[in-house]
RNA sequence: GGUCUCGUGGCCGAGUGGCUUAGGCACCGGUCUGCAAAACCGGUUACAGCGGUUCGAAUCCGCUCGAGACCUCCA
């Protein structure tokens, strides 16, 4: 089945501006780029999105039986923000604010990034390589842009020569950018400092006298510029050029656009044939930002512990709530969006449970056939998850009114959809069936509490049974009685 | 100021020419239950406004209003 469905996805290119068959380079190898976290603070739910989404990427590739070889760095090396190199670069100013050294905030933050992956269950990337681990491969590929006259030194710095790289390329395709018509559209018009041109941008910057990260180049000592580091560890570990590039909405113009630069202006090539951006998660219709404040940390909402929401939020909630958006849509984080999610994935889990101790029939009278072709016809749509969980919702109906005997279903039909249902919901939505009783100690007082409570609801002990049920729900657990058995939360 | 995107029912959010009642939650009705909750089934509410194209538009075009993103670090 598989095989036949990967000849069918449709991703949507923002070169093209529209979607496009996904057909891999090489055979059923794809490549994938993705630019990862700077890594000056902790990342905030915002961030997460983007990292979710490209890991439910990922993990359809997958599903398809795709081999998969996906990078996705990590900055640790700070940027010097304008032109003119008046502002600290970030990674410096946080090593200043908290007293370290610039690497020893790379990694107190890498630690806290690489555990929140695990908290929110991302896949790991094939590799995760650092802009400082790759200083030589930037340096090299900033020669080949010199060399192809693409670049100019200006006093211990070099920046990419715009100008002459319009006459051979187009700078702004993918942003869709007209470099006559940047000019006018840029507000601060003074940062131009040492550049021939405007629009040009630095490949390599001269150190200041305050910079803790220094290293050594054949222009003298520096740091490398904003956009070098992805184009030299996306041709190191994909070549020159590879299948699909993704990223935030917010690095389309100008980082993703330097990088097709860089890339045309050293190998002649468009690095990769698939460009796809994630939009941005919004707080109150706006986008969450580390400058705005308006942001939480991924940590918090599942501690319970920001100031905005009065409880907390299982990972599984945040994953579901997000695959009910489209990435390419903004989508607002709000409290009663998080509980729909909540309630909705109860809902999805207790059938995924019903469906795999189901009575089963004859014959089926549910097109299960259908049913699961939906779910792929839904991803190979750009990946549209809210369509897959959708259609993941019209089949809880289905096995609920089977459960009641108003519908039925063969064996074998029982079988595939539980497969399926169970590989879109764990292996490409990400999503995990964890029981939410964990508490090893509890399990057996409960057990027994509701024994006591059953035993005097058979003798009509109405008072001990509501008093035990009444007591139970002050310390936060709600006692609910099923057909069968009574079960807790 | 420039470029671009979006405006869907109480909330979140798909859909992009003709039955999608999308879906989740909320709400209402019912089943179940000692009661309540839970669970399940069923149901109501929409396409920012105005004009145009079309046999037909939420979907295409124009205008108005509103919101947001990018142009500076940003996922």
């Amino acid at each position: 089945m598989k095989e036949q469905k990967t000849k069918d996805l449709k991703i949507y290119n923002t070169l093209s501006g529209t979607k496009e068959y996904f057909t891999p380079i090489h055979d059923d190898h794809v490549g994938m780029y993705v630019c990862g976290p700077t890594l000056y603070s902790e990342p905030h739910m915002g961030n997460m999105r983007t990292f979710i989404n490209f890991d439910l990427v990922y993990r359809y590739l997958l599903h398809l039986g795709y081999k998969v070889k996906y990078v996705r760095n990590i900055t640790d090396a700070g940027h010097i923000t304008n032109s003119a190199g008046e502002q600290e670069d970030s990674i410096g100013e946080a090593a200043r604010l908290e007293q370290l050294q610039p690497l020893e905030i790379v990694y107190k933050y890498n630690v806290r990034f690489q555990n929140l992956q695990k908290t929110y269950n991302l896949l790991p990337p094939t590799i995760e390589p650092t802009a400082t681990g790759h200083i030589q491969e930037q340096i090299e590929i900033i020669e080949k842009i010199m060399e192809n006259g693409f670049a100019y030194e200006v006093n211990g710095s070099v920046y990419f020569d715009v100008q002459t790289y319009q006459k051979s390329f187009n700078y702004g395709s993918l942003s869709g950018r007209k470099v006559e018509e940047l000019e006018n559209e840029t507000r601060d018009l003074n940062a131009q400092g040492e550049k021939r041109f405007f629009a040009d941008f630095a490949l390599w910057k001269k150190a200041n006298d305050n910079d803790m990260q220094i290293w050594r180049s054949p222009w003298g000592d520096g740091n490398p510029g904003w956009h070098i580091e992805c184009t030299a560890m996306s041709t190191k570990y994909l070549g020159e050029t590879f299948d699909i590039h993704g990223g935030g909405l917010d690095l389309k113009f100008p980082h993703h656009e330097d990088e097709i630069a860089q890339s045309c202006g050293s190998s002649g090539k468009t690095p990769a044939k698939f460009w796809m951006h994630a939009n941005m998660l919004n707080v109150n219709g706006k986008k969450m930002s580390k400058s705005l404040g308006n942001f939480f940390l991924p940590q918090e909402i599942v501690e319970g512990s920001t100031a905005l929401f009065d409880k907390a939020y299982t990972p599984n909630v945040l994953r579901l709530f997000m695959m009910q958006a489209h990435y390419r849509s903004t989508l607002d984080l709000t409290q009663d969006a998080l509980n729909a999610s909540e309630k909705g994935l109860t809902r999805l889990t207790e059938a995924m449970e019903t469906l795999k101790n189901m009575a089963v029939s004859e014959k089926s009278s549910i097109d299960v056939i259908s049913l699961v072709n939906s779910f792929y016809d839904a991803m190979n749509d750009d990946f549209n998850a809210p369509i897959l969980v959708a259609k993941l919702f019209d089949a809880v109906k289905k096995i609920n009114l089977i459960r009641d005997g108003k519908d039925s279903i063969s064996k074998e039909d029982q079988k595939l959809l539980f497969t399926e249902m169970s590989g879109f919901i764990l292996d490409v939505l990400g999503l995990t069936f964890e029981s939410d009783h964990k508490d090893n100690r509890l399990n057996p007082v409960m057990e027994l509490v509701l024994e006591l409570r059953q035993q005097a609801r058979e003798k009509k002990d109405w008072t001990t049974s509501d008093l035990i049920r009444d007591g139970l729900k002050k310390s936060g657990i709600s006692v609910k009685d099923g057909k069968d058995k009574t079960s807790w939360q």
